[in-house]
DNA sequence: GTCGTTGCAAAGCGTTTGCAGCCTA
DNA sequence: TAGGCTGCAAACGCTTTGCAACGAC
């Protein structure tokens, strides 16, 4: 049987797995390049994908699959939440606990173990200026 | 301003209508290229790539976006349903009606206007065979 | 010193686009 | 016949992978 490898801590790893730490709303990983950059100039991309990808295997992360978007990144440790996305200024929002409901039953034989569900509408900036959409690729907490 | 060209009724739309309005569960491209191509040999990715943008914009198809799969197709005229996804053998199964309430207010100054509902867990094919998975990449209607 | 990790570049994969010829209206 | 549509191939954007140098232990 194959043994696994000992992970080993590096300057790279430590700097993405503290944007996480210090950062609330889900990352993208130019987000997360990004920010490590300043800590770390050299920093590559491959090397954002692999930690991300290792942080998720290793249960610190979770991916956040939005429609029609790239895959986001989230502390695995916020709880069970879902996510409110702006069809106006397409900002992704974080809905704290989950206030949905899955009622009724399944079919015959299906068995449940969780649910992704995802909001649209529009959020209290867009809502407020009813005009031109502020247009960030922002996001934020709610 | 632009006047909108007028659209053309050519074998290899219809082919490709054809297929979503003899077939139940979402599509892939792929499985449209693959369906379609029966009817036309020479049929390209692109044309169904392009087909299916036009159908969807026309209101005829909607796309279903489910965490790490490709982009999935179905007509619009189904209602509004979610889907189950079987963690173990892949599928993708369409749950008639919405069996999902959002219940508890959104923070202040945000709009709801609609929401997807995706259900993870066992279908019943994989209940049973408790073993090794179906492992098809299949899908079913419920 | 060993061997997991890094950064670069190339490859991979799904999707989009440019273009010359085709075919519908 | 006009001009939208097609199929091909190239381009595209995001992600993964191969590899030699690097650096944690």
């Amino acid at each position: 049987m194959q043994k696994a490898p000992i992970e080993r801590d590096t300057r790279q790893k430590r700097a993405i797995r503290d944007v996480f730490e210090q950062t609330g709303p889900p990352l993208s990983i130019d987000d997360v390049l990004a920010t490590a950059k300043a800590k770390i100039a050299g920093l590559g991309i491959a090397t954002v994908y692999r930690a991300v990808r290792a942080l998720t295997d290793e249960g610190f992360l979770q991916a956040v699959d939005l429609p029609g978007r790239l895959t986001l990144y989230e502390r695995a440790d916020k709880g069970h939440h879902h996510h409110f996305l702006c069809t106006t200024c397409e900002a992704v929002y974080e809905l704290d606990g989950c206030t949905t409901e899955v009622k009724g039953a399944l079919p015959r034989g299906f068995h449940a173990t969780g649910h992704d569900v995802t909001i649209y509408g529009t959020c209290a900036a867009c809502g407020r200026t009813k005009r031109s959409a502020p247009k960030r690729e922002g996001r934020g907490r709610v």
